[in-house]
DNA sequence: TTTGATGCAAATGTTTTGCATGCAA
DNA sequence: TTGCATGCAAAACATTTGCATCAAA
């Protein structure tokens, strides 16, 4: 089972996410990254975001837009998508994991967690 | 501003998608239409499916995997993914929109509607 | 007759992968 | 020294689009 070795690339990747605000693409972790590594390449930035994303480090949201945008904060928080200039926020609100219980009542299977994002218009939209 | 004229193709994938309970990809239709119209293209079931789902006639579920799946069934349900097996099933249970409730206060923006899916495991694997 | 819809193929955008080389352990 | 990680480029996918032709109104 393959070690995880450690790389400067990865980290540089883990830092620039745990410090910015943004939820960018892949693309532009890449143009970030770059300015202090030149030569990284896009196949590296993909597959330590992967990594990354397996290893739990990182949160992968999708399905908002042509590509998926990445966090570098892990703690249990939701995303507001604004309709209007497609940017992305972080909600600060209370806890909604009790939607769990209420899909598992009369369900067969086994509900384990959920994935929410809210939309409509950001505070410059509205 | 155009108007919208017939088309046996659209009736066609309309038709398929309101009778099956699975939540095919585009070409998952792409295959099922072309046994009544041989000739029909990709490009066509692509087109269709972004206006029905701009009419609101068609859900577009993305963010499970790698290509975006749709839906014929359009009242308000919710949706499981089935960690092991991958397969997507309709989940019937009480409505959770007092979220956008929870998500709107604090919010300077405003909420109007959330996506949730939930995972975990199916019947079959547990 | 007019104009939206189609089929086909080429183009686009995103993400993955094969391979030789580099670097951590 | 061993084998995971990298850079580079090519490949793989999913989706969109240009254009000549077809068909609905």
């Amino acid at each position: 089972m393959a070690v995880i070795k450690y790389s400067r690339q990865r980290e540089a990747i883990k830092e620039y996410l745990s410090q910015t605000k943004e939820h960018p693409t892949a693309d532009t972790i890449y143009m970030n990254i770059r300015e202090s590594y030149p030569n990284i390449s896009l196949g590296t930035v993909y597959r330590n975001l992967n990594l990354l994303v397996e290893m739990g480090e990182v949160l992968r949201i999708n399905g908002m837009d042509g590509s998926d945008r990445y966090d570098g904060h892990t703690q249990q928080h939701y995303h507001f998508l604004c309709n209007k200039c497609h940017k992305i926020l972080d909600l600060e609100m209370e806890s909604i994991d009790h939607i769990n219980d209420t899909a598992n009542k009369d369900f067969p299977g086994k509900v384990e967690g959920h994935v929410t994002y809210f939309y409509g218009k950001c505070n410059e939209c509205k």
